[in-house]
DNA sequence: CTTATATATCAAAATTTTTTGATTAGGAGA
DNA sequence: TCTCCTAATCAAAAAATTTTGATATATAAG
């Protein structure tokens, strides 16, 4: 039910994986949760620039956070991932064989 | 070999998702190959448009067209599919487990 | 209460992407 | 050749995203 196939729903999803910095900081959380500073650390980026990709990827519904003290600690949501992989799949030819008879076109 | 796990390529991967106009043309080609015309008539979209989304599409290597006579038909290239599968496996948390112990963060 | 740390938020500037309308190119047929 | 179609390309305008630097918020500690 979550994946309504709905193009602009799925387009904003997979917007969220389009830039390399987000990737990067997914790459980082496959690890498991990482705080703020320690993605500050291993990637160049400014702790602004940083935040404003984590709230991209938290809006898409990639990751969640937690709060603990003074520190914000990010993961990512499995169930996203699954999102994703649906999507995809809807994106298969219903069958793979080539050309199967060329319909006449337009006019 | 064509997943370089290179966030920027991925990112350019996704990025050709990321368009809902896009992935409704991607729609549309499930069912096999479509002519620049049909997809006119479907999607309500200017030529101009279509031709630009279109050429994202195939930059990206998401579809290849073939020409016939004064008509072009694109098609969904499957090995792309394939590679975006393996993209999005490599999100994939490698241990699904929560908190496996919070090591301390910073300063 | 004051200061320091971690992170979010905001506004302006920079960059990128998308749309639009006009033009061009490649065929097909009279 | 001349004209009609289909589709690509181009340039300018519009819109969306990203970066940057400054400021705000929350928590902790002294």
């Amino acid at each position: 039910m979550t994946s309504t196939s709905d193009p602009v729903e799925t387009a904003r999803l997979f917007q969220a994986l389009s830039d390399p910095t987000r990737l990067q900081i997914l790459g980082l959380l496959r690890g498991g949760e990482r705080c703020v500073c320690e993605l500050t650390g291993v990637l160049d980026a400014a702790q602004s620039r940083l935040s404003f990709h984590l709230k991209v990827l938290k809006d898409a519904g990639l990751v969640t956070d937690r709060r603990d003290g003074r520190w914000i600690y990010y993961t990512i949501r499995p169930a996203a991932l699954q999102e994703l992989r649906l999507a995809l799949d809807d994106l298969a030819p219903t069958f793979t064989a080539v050309s199967a008879g060329g319909s006449s076109c337009c006019s």
